[in-house]
DNA sequence: TCAATACTACAAGAATTATTGAAATATAGT
DNA sequence: ACTATATTTCAATAATTCTTGTAGTATTGA
């Protein structure tokens, strides 16, 4: 996953509004959501939910079909997944857990060192 | 985990510098980093990365240890296990696997319903 | 005490984002 | 074709955020 992708997952869910959005949508699984039932439930004006539904498909965090003058909308739970795993895809060499041990050094040597040499000070 | 706990930690992943931040602070796990050895690997001001880092820790995302004058910093991995157990925990009645089943209303019978009734018009 | 280093705090500017209301588009049913 | 419904688009204002430069605080070592 690229870096800017993960940006706009990440803004995406940075808004209360968007965050209750996705959810909800996740609570519904496979079954999602049409935009006015989204507003309805959450109490919001339908102009504001689209507005951040079109924010949230064009980040990639949710799905949207056309069903007759329905826009269903599903979380994109696949690109979440992807998500994580950028998150953590370094981390300890894709272990994670071992970033929850005490011993220094155990996933990342480099940054046992002490931490000089940042200052080339080239003067 | 409330609500606004995870909007500030996303928001503190939505920025480019930020997420190069706390990527580089997981691939070094327990051992962290120093304030100036971030930004020197960064090639980032000082003062923008110690903006950052701020807002960083405010929102929990990373932890800070003072060693003499230097400012140790470690991505908080527990609140980000925390903060998807958030994202999920209504997924499927906790069992978010079953998100990728394809059944209708195996998630969330409620949204199987057809989304009507959502207009009360009070006139 | 003095000087150097590491980091943070503050202020100012541009840039981006959120919310609302009104209008527009598209589909369904008659 | 006409009306009602569902959703989106547009415009405008308010609010927030990002970046940089400068100054300040604190620790280390001579």
């Amino acid at each position: 996953m690229e870096k800017h992708t993960a940006t706009k997952l990440f803004e995406s869910l940075s808004s209360g509004v968007r965050l209750d959005i996705y959810r909800l949508l996740v609570k519904c699984g496979q079954d999602g959501m049409v935009a006015g039932q989204i507003a309805a439930t959450l109490d919001l004006p339908p102009n504001n939910v689209s507005f951040h539904l079109k924010g949230m498909n064009h980040a990639g965090l949710v799905t949207v079909e056309q069903e007759g003058r329905f826009q269903r909308y599903r979380a994109n739970l696949p690109q979440m997944l992807e998500l994580i795993a950028y998150l953590t895809e370094e981390c300890c060499a894709g272990h994670p857990e071992q970033c929850f041990d005490q011993t220094p050094g155990a996933c990342c040597p480099e940054a046992a060192l002490p931490p000089i040499s940042t200052t080339p000070s080239e003067s």
